[in-house]
DNA sequence: ATACGTGCAAAGTATTTGCAAACGG
DNA sequence: CCGTTTGCAAATACTTTGCACGTAT
C-alpha cells in the first residue's frame, strides 16, 4: 500500500515579502511591516498616499517618507509592481512570486479600474521583445475607454 | 476618354495640427507655434522640459507654462499622445491623423527607447476591450528590459 | 474691441533626501 | 554596539494656476 501525501504550502504574499526582505539582509521595523501588512490586503494597486491614509485610518501612523522607502525597497526586490494609471501618480501592487500578473482597464468616465489578463497578449509581447533581442524585465499595458455604464 | 487625376495631399503633422487648432476656434500665437514646429520634427516622444530646452537652444524662448498649455491643448484635440515611460515624467509625441501609432520598448540599462507596432497585439487589445464592453479610447503598452548591447 | 495667448512668479502635488533619534540583531 | 530604520522637515522635480499685459481676429 502506498500513501501519497501532498503538502500544499500556502504562503501569503506578506509572508513571502518578509522572507525575501530578511534574505536580502534587511532588518525589520514597524513602518515597513505596516506597509507590507497593508499591501497584502489589497486586491489591486494603491498609491503611496492611499496607503499612508489607509494606515492612518487603522491607527498606525507611519511617516510618508517611510512609506516611499518601503515601497522602493519592495520594488527593488520585485515584490511589488509599480503601475502608472494616472500621469504623475505611481501606484503599487503586490507581485505574485510565480510571475502571475494582470493588466488594467480604466474607465475614462467613472475612473473605475478593472483588471484582465490575456495569454494571446502576453505571447505577442514576448514575441516582440524576442524579435528585438530584449530580455524582458517588465511590461505595462493600460487600456482606457468608456465602460458600458458610462456610455448608456 | 476619361482622365483620372489622383491628388495625393501630403500634409505634415504640423500643418494638420495648425488646421485642427484653427478649426477648434483657437487663435495663433508664437509660443504654441514654436511648440508645434518643434514637435513636428520629433520622431519619438519628448518631455515638456526637453521641448522647452530644445526651443531655447534654437533661440526661441518660450515660457514653460506656455509649453504645458500648448501640449494640453494639443492633447485635448488628440493631436499629441501622452506617453509615460518614467514615473513622474510625461512625454508627448505627435499623433498621426489616421490613428497609426506605435508602442515603446525601453532599455533598463542605457535608457534607449525603441518603438514597435504589432497587429496581433492590437487585435488582442481590441478583443479584451470588447469582451468587457469598453469603448476603447486609448491604450498604452510599454516593454522594459535589457537590450542586446547592455547584456553583452 | 474683446477675448485669447503669453510670460512670470507663486502655488500645488508627488516624491526624495538630510539628519538625528530610536531600534534590531 | 553598530548599522538599519524611522519621522520630521526641507528640498526637489514636475506641473498648474493667477494675473497683468500683449496680440490676433
Amino acid at each position: 500500500m502506498t500513501m501519497r501525501i501532498t503538502i500544499i504550502l500556502v504562503m501569503s504574499w506578506a509572508e513571502h515579502a518578509r522572507t525575501e526582505l530578511r534574505r536580502s539582509g534587511a532588518r525589520s521595523g514597524g513602518a515597513r511591516e505596516a506597509v507590507i501588512a497593508y499591501l497584502g490586503e489589497q486586491h489591486c494597486c494603491v498609491s503611496a498616499q492611499e496607503l499612508h491614509d489607509g494606515l492612518r485610518a487603522e491607527g498606525r501612523t507611519v511617516g510618508i517618507a517611510s512609506v516611499y522607502r518601503a515601497l522602493d525597497q519592495l520594488a527593488e526586490l520585485h515584490l511589488v509592481h509599480r503601475v502608472d494609471l494616472d500621469r504623475g501618480l505611481t501606484r503599487y501592487e503586490p507581485a505574485q512570486p510565480d510571475g502571475e500578473h494582470h493588466h488594467h482597464l480604466v474607465c475614462d468616465g467613472c475612473g473605475k479600474v478593472e483588471t484582465f489578463d490575456d495569454p494571446v497578449l502576453e505571447r505577442a509581447l514576448s514575441r516582440v521583445a524576442g524579435s528585438r533581442d530584449y530580455a524582458l524585465a517588465a511590461h505595462d499595458v493600460v487600456l482606457r475607454g468608456a465602460c458600458a455604464d458610462c456610455r448608456s
